[in-house]
DNA sequence: AAGCATGTGGGAGAAAGTGGGAAGTTAAAT
DNA sequence: ATTTAACTTCCCACTTTCTCCCACATGCTT
């Protein structure tokens, strides 16, 4: 299970190192891809498969299911870990996620996310402060 | 279950003593994530699993979900209880829970606590001070 | 009083994260 | 066809942080 939350910089390589907490679950490689919210996500590969897979189900339905799953399929990249746990982030997603310098990674169960740190960091605050009000809703639905 | 409260200190290298009463019940290692009110809340590895797969599912759906999965999931840390007691507070929650040197750690029942002291007794004060009013509306809710 | 358990602090070595150079590729320019 | 520039890949090196181990102080128990 990833979770936790690293701040770690791209250089102008655009390598970017992968938590040592992460490595051991991502394995040499891994498939990167468009996130919700401006993030992109990073799956082991075993994780993007059977994620692909639901996708794939979607293509066959509406419209927007299709187009959905065509951005995400489209917009994933396989990267390699390198020797001493980095990776390589492809520009048409650094762009995407709007990376400069400090990133976040963090961990959400079966997936690690990148996003910018700015862009993090304001969002963060705002699930933070939402988080009572929340939580009692979630109580409600009786997930707690 | 875990009752009662300690207080210790973080020293400067992060570290925490897990109070000796504590340690048999969390065994070797433990989950500590982001709390309610600015707190740190400690679970034994078994409890958080639960936990988290249930976040786990609310993930991709509604943009409210996913926000608080996030929010629970990235703010959360393994952590280990080293061969003398203590646990190391990541970065990330340490200044989450305003945590300075002096520490009180409180058992609820399933999970431990850590709050910054001063944190601590202001919250302890509008809580007691309420308690009245409290009691009389859980006794109107049929709690007691 | 002696011994043990507990909480705190520090130092040395290992690991993690970052940055940069050199060799090899590809692509465009002359 | 050759040269040059940009980019990639692999390797090495530096710095900071973390981890493991040991030492000390305090307080409780026997």
């Amino acid at each position: 299970m990833f979770i936790g939350e690293y701040i770690h910089s791209v250089d102008d390589k655009k390598r970017l190192s992968v938590p040592a907490k992460f490595r051991k679950e991502l394995g040499k490689k891994g498939v990167i891809t468009l996130g919700l919210n401006k993030c992109l996500s990073l799956y082991p590969t075993k994780e993007w498969n059977a994620f692909a897979e639901k996708l794939s189900k979607l293509s066959m339905g509406k419209s927007e299911d299709r187009g959905f799953s065509r951005a995400m399929l489209s917009g994933a990249f396989e990267v390699e870990i390198d020797s001493i746990g980095r990776i390589l982030i492809p520009d048409a997603l650094k762009s995407y996620a709007g990376l400069k310098e400090k990133v976040v990674l963090t961990g959400v169960y079966d997936r690690v996310e990148v996003w910018d740190e700015t862009t993090w960091k304001t969002y963060k605050a705002q699930m933070v402060s939402e988080a009572d009000r929340m939580a009692e809703q979630l109580g409600e639905r009786g997930v707690f």
